[in-house]
RNA sequence: GCGGAUGUGGCGGAAUGGCAGACGCAGCAGACUCAAAAUCUGCCGGGGGUGACUUCGUGAGGGUUCGAGUCCCUCCAUCCGCACCA
């Protein structure tokens, strides 16, 4: 009988949603595993080829585990809020819940044709009322608990998509989603204080499995330096000018200080600058610039000096002068430095454009200071520092602060490159925040029970010029009573940025329908935290940061009973198209998984995806590629014609069958799904190359191709009559004993090159495997002196001779 | 500049410090066929040899080791992050 997948595909995925084979159960006694998938956004264009790589992983790894015994839970759900919905919707005059509807339907169709046993039971839908209730009402904890402010500063503001953008959306300069140029612009943004879990976030990795660069990604992210911060007086006045420096062990090398061109103190001593046009103007040249070209790699650097005020340096009373430049930035440390241009690249060129005196104080560059900054912090000895001379690097800082907190004029300081997250969009489509901005008593919160504060109806879906949220126009909504004082109040008409919805999401699959709360504590205390969480490198310092964040929120807050959300957390690498470049529309290289489906298969689909390469990194694409899996999946199904009876592993084949076992076993688990299945290619060949497969070989066998490939090997369970379910089988175990043969096949080397292979018996001592070399290899060994013999039992006979 | 990764046949890729190239693709030869496709069998890194064999070979150069694709040092190339964070 012919393979057709087209017929056993549709008939398997039938029975396994009526039988509701893939259901997470609620017996709690039983032990659990969480597997997950990010959730995707469902997108006009369907399901990309790249999707089912991470899918199916994770799905071979659920199904495996179900046949382990555990009860699993591997849901899937839709992350529908977000841009494109919203720009299709305002093209085609289509409300977006509509057009989410359409795309859900399309995605989840083709999922469907790929056969994961996703519990569908537990499907979510992040623009669900019923969702976004949780979604406001954890914003209403995190505004409650100080976490969430109302903030008027410089953001990141995309003029395409009218649209305030986090740090994390900019990539390059240029908006993360549309590639325009990204502008600084003021406004009134509500922001979330992530950088009060600066700390949290770091020291929460060493409790967790991630793959290492997804931890050094975040850790560089969030940027924690340890330093000190340092009053400089200013001259003649009581004030101080306050700098945080990583190098406060140079502070007798800082000859001048360095100010951010927004820093407060401008404005107040404005009457005492002497060059106040100069300033303004300089001031305005930086306002103008986005912050891409702030921090363009400028080789070149601008700056003004401030006229009529010094400072005095702290550590030797010396009166320096105080620049101006865009090179510090107001967001970090304190927006002003004091400048050490020996030790310090920035300060260097900076000194050099404005020839600004450059001072060792530390001894040990291999070139004078005035050629070029050292700033080696392991070999460097202090000099022309008074009491600081002869230390090393590491114990002068740690001097210099004990003597600036003993005189009062500075203290130890970690600070952390990680800023607040920008929580407001000023869009439709996205969840509501739930705040009443009343002139009496600020901003208000709206009670619980009001929850989900719905999104309302509008007109038109497109931001107004202004830069305000559509639905500021609809009066009506946002005309309310204060809830505190009964005034008039307006409700807030900014809604959540796209990452709000995934920041708790597999929360709510453990309990979906749960409306007294998020899931119940029952529920969270069994299912969480998520054993093994796979999902794209782009979401490391996004995604997968912020949801650390509201989940060690909700933990802190008891809510929740583990302190991570993710055990363990892995990263699929992409799929390229035919020749390693990217696939994309206007290249026409797109490939469409419904195609490749309708063509040759989902198992064959799967397979291919599987065995296309190392899963964590990236793959191109080959429709040769595809056929040689389907070609797989023809002559496994053909191993139908040369079954034979029996339940035990043939003789020849009893070996091969433990190791295969083990083997696929192993990779399944450490991500090497490439090499499984290389495998399981490798025992039909041998089944092939014996002319026969015994029934128990057969059912070892489906079972191990099972989870890459569930269609085939369900209909092959049934066809050949065996025992219920191919899915609610056991996985199968292997004898360790068996999974090494009696004779082994060595390698014999002289002066470790290889000349020949000997079969001995896998218990020869090293003795008799040594002398069964040699006599392998007299002829080579004649006339020579025998130095070394080296034996490693099972591998290699090494003869070392002269 | 900093951080991370990668470099192996014609291609995708395998190899706890122990026979480099598993498995797949492509290619070549043969079987089947009127023929083609599909399928099956065999070969398939380079040089040398009719041959059993031999020699070179994992980006380059050094080193450690009886033995290195694998460990260490230096360099080159490519990719991906971050980027004036004081």
């Amino acid at each position: 009988m012919e393979y057709s997948p087209k017929n056993i595909e549709s008939k398997w995925q039938k029975i396994w949603d009526d039988e509701k084979a893939f259901k997470a159960g609620t017996d709690y006694t039983k032990p659990k595993y969480y597997a997950l998938v990010e959730f995707p956004y469902p997108s006009g264009q369907g399901l990309h080829v790249g999707h089912p790589r991470p899918y199916t992983a994770l799905d071979i790894v659920a199904r495996k585990r179900r046949m382990q015994g555990y009860n699993v839970l591997y849901p899937m759900g839709w992350d529908a809020f977000g841009l494109p919905t919203e720009n299709y919707a305002i093209k085609n005059h289509i409300h977006p819940k509509l057009v989410t509807e359409k795309n859900v339907a399309h995605f989840k169709n083709q999922l469907h044709a790929i056969g994961y046993s996703f519990d569908w039971d537990r499907e979510i839908n992040t623009t669900d009322p019923r969702y976004y209730h949780w979604t406001q009402w954890i914003f209403l904890k995190l505004f409650k608990a100080g976490l969430a402010y109302k903030s008027s500063m410089p953001i990141n503001f995309c003029p395409s998509c009218k649209v305030g953008l986090a740090n994390e959306e900019v990539v390059g300069g240029k908006c993360e989603r549309c590639g325009a140029e990204v502008v600084r612009k003021v406004k009134s943004q509500w922001m979330l204080k992530i950088t009060e879990y600066a700390q949290k976030l770091i020291d929460g990795l060493e409790d967790v499995d991630y793959v290492e660069r997804v931890k050094v990604s975040q850790k560089n992210w969030i940027g924690r330096s340890e330093g000190a911060e340092v009053d400089f007086k200013l001259s003649g006045k009581e004030e101080s000018l306050r700098v945080y420096t990583t190098r406060p062990d140079t502070l007798f090398g800082a000859t001048y200080m360095v100010i951010s061109p927004e820093h407060p103190i401008i404005e107040k001593y404005a009457a005492e600058i002497t060059n106040l046009d100069d300033i303004k103007k300089y001031q305005e040249e930086a306002s103008k610039k986005s912050e891409f070209e702030r921090t363009e790699l400028v080789k070149d650097k601008t700056g003004v000096i401030l006229g009529g005020i010094n400072a005095i340096n702290p550590v030797n009373g010396k009166e320096i002068p105080i620049w101006i430049s865009d090179y510090v930035l107001m967001t970090y440390g304190t927006g002003a430095i004091m400048a050490v241009p020996a030790h310090d690249d920035r300060d260097w060129d900076f000194a050099k454009k404005f020839d600004l005196p450059i001072i060792e104080v530390v001894g040990g560059s291999t070139v004078p200071v005035t050629e070029a900054a050292f700033t080696d912090v392991q070999t460097g000895v202090l000099c022309n520092s008074e009491f600081l001379n002869g230390l090393e690097v590491k114990e002068a800082k740690k001097k210099i602060i004990d003597w600036l907190e003993e005189k009062g004029i500075g203290t130890r300081k970690v600070n952390y490159k990680l800023r607040d997250w920008v929580f407001s969009r000023q869009r439709y489509w996205g969840e509501p925040i739930p705040i009443i901005h009343c002139p009496k008593c600020g901003y208000v919160p709206l009670k619980e029970e009001e929850l989900p504060l719905l999104l309302p109806e509008v007109d038109s879906y497109e931001p107004t010029d202004n830069g305000e949220s559509p639905i500021a126009a609809m009066r009506n909504w946002v005309e309310v009573a204060c809830p505190c004082c009964g005034g008039k109040a307006e409700r807030e008409t900014d809604t959540m940025p796209q990452w709000a919805g995934s920041s708790w999401y597999f929360l709510r699959y453990i309990d979906p329908l749960n409306d007294s709360a998020f899931a119940s504590k029952e529920a969270i205390d069994y299912w969480m935290p998520v054993d093994w969480y796979n999902g794209g490198m782009e979401h490391t310092t996004l995604h997968l940061l912020y949801s650390r964040f509201w989940h060690k929120f909700l933990y802190d807050q008891g809510y929740v009973s583990s302190k991570e959300p993710y055990m363990k957390r892995t990263s699929h690498g992409m799929i390229l198209g035919e020749g390693g470049i990217k696939m994309s529309k206007s290249r026409g290289n797109v490939i469409n998984p419904d195609d490749i489906i309708a063509e040759y298969g989902a198992d064959t689909l799967r397979t291919y995806e599987m065995f296309i390469g190392a899963f964590e990194e990236s793959a191109s694409w080959s429709e040769n590629g595809v056929k040689g899996c389907r070609r797989f999946l023809d002559r496994v199904f053909k191993l139908n014609d040369i079954v034979v009876e029996g339940d035990a592993y043939s003789k020849e084949l009893e070996i091969k069958m433990h190791q295969t076992i083990k083997k696929v076993s192993e990779d399944f688990e450490n991500l090497k799904f490439n090499t499984a299945i290389a495998a399981m290619m490798a025992l039909v060949n041998d089944f092939y190359k014996i002319g026969k497969i015994t029934k128990g070989e057969l059912k070892t066998f489906l079972v191990l191709l099972n989870p890459v490939a569930p269609h085939i090997t369900e209909e092959m369970w049934e066809m050949n009559g065996f025992d219920g379910r191919l899915y609610k089988t056991s996985w199968p175990a292997y004898e360790e004993a068996k999974t090494v043969e009696d004779s082994v096949e060595i390698a014999v080397q002289v002066n470790g090159k290889t000349r020949t292979t000997i079969i001995i018996s896998r218990t020869a001592s090293k003795d008799e495997a040594i002398a069964a070399a040699k006599e392998a290899i007299a002829d080579r060994l004649a006339g020579q002196t025998i130095i070394k013999e080296i034996c490693v039992p099972g591998k290699i006979v090494n003869i070392v001779a002269k």
